[in-house]
DNA sequence: ATAAACCCTAAACCTAACTTTAGGTCAATA
DNA sequence: TATTGACCTAAAGTTAGGTTTAGGGTTTAT
């Protein structure tokens, strides 16, 4: 089972030149070539899911290529394989609360544009923001403006 | 009350040629200058705190640019702006699954290279991978590759 | 009165991550 | 046989989001 360019680009929705990007990078080694040709197996496949994952996450090319580079230098880097991870998880789950906290600005938003399309007027809704806010939106938008 | 952008810089956490460079952008209408210097009210210091917010949430800031522009245009576009929060909130729910199903490999990587360290050798676990690998990370390894 | 600590502009520079361009090979189809 | 469609490379171009540089103006402490 080998791949072709074409196929891989379609399977994760990227294009053909980003993975010759990436492989002139030297984000993917040991791929096969048959008369110039890159075929891709099973073990690249995986390689590239990877990759978008941590791209997903944010990570930069030249942190992906380090860990990269240290999966062919092979048990010695173990550790430090770990501990990309490790960081990386921390990382991830701080973007997901910092997420969280914009969500409750983007939802009290939701609610104030409502209710001003309702009155037909921002102003309005601002002269009396007291009189037309529930309790419980003056608590999300208190508790979007608390971190930082 | 008025802050200077010094004092603005600090409070964000972002660098004085950055809020200039906003400025210059036109995301950061009506600030005050008395001799040519910049004048922060609480309204602007508002208008920077959605912008971060916005930010934090990957809109580019030609995107919070129009959102900045519908404000002064006064309630002709009330509809309009409810409509991009509403596509905000909706990008940053699906953002955050992404970053969830992301996490699910984070944490399977993390598993399998505490046990590649217990072993001493990824080789050696690779080769017996069913033998070291319990049903629940076997889940978290298939559901991370479920999505695409 | 001079140096430190603020503020200002315009314009050049920078980096990441691609994309586009220009030119070429090879295999299959009309 | 010629054209279509996949593949290839090297190198230049692009975009976003800043940062740096060079030059200059106030105010404040010593």
């Amino acid at each position: 089972m080998a791949y072709t360019i074409g196929e891989i680009a379609k399977r994760f929705n990227i294009s053909i030149s980003t993975i010759r990007y990436y492989d002139k990078e030297g984000l993917l080694p040991n791929i096969k070539r048959e008369n110039g040709i890159r075929k891709f197996s099973e073990q690249d496949v995986e390689t590239i899911f990877i990759i978008e994952c941590l791209k997903k996450t944010n990570v930069e090319l030249k942190d992906i290529k380090r860990f990269i580079t240290m999966v062919k230098q092979g048990d010695s880097t173990i550790d430090a394989r770990l501990n990309f991870f490790k960081e990386q998880k921390e990382k991830t789950l701080n973007k997901i609360k910092e997420l969280k906290t914009a969500l409750k600005m983007l939802e009290y938003k939701e609610w104030y544009y409502t209710k001003a399309q309702e009155l037909g007027s921002a102003k309005e809704l601002e002269k009396n923001i007291d009189l037309y806010r529930p309790k419980e939106m003056k608590k999300l938008f208190d508790s979007a403006h608390e971190q930082q």
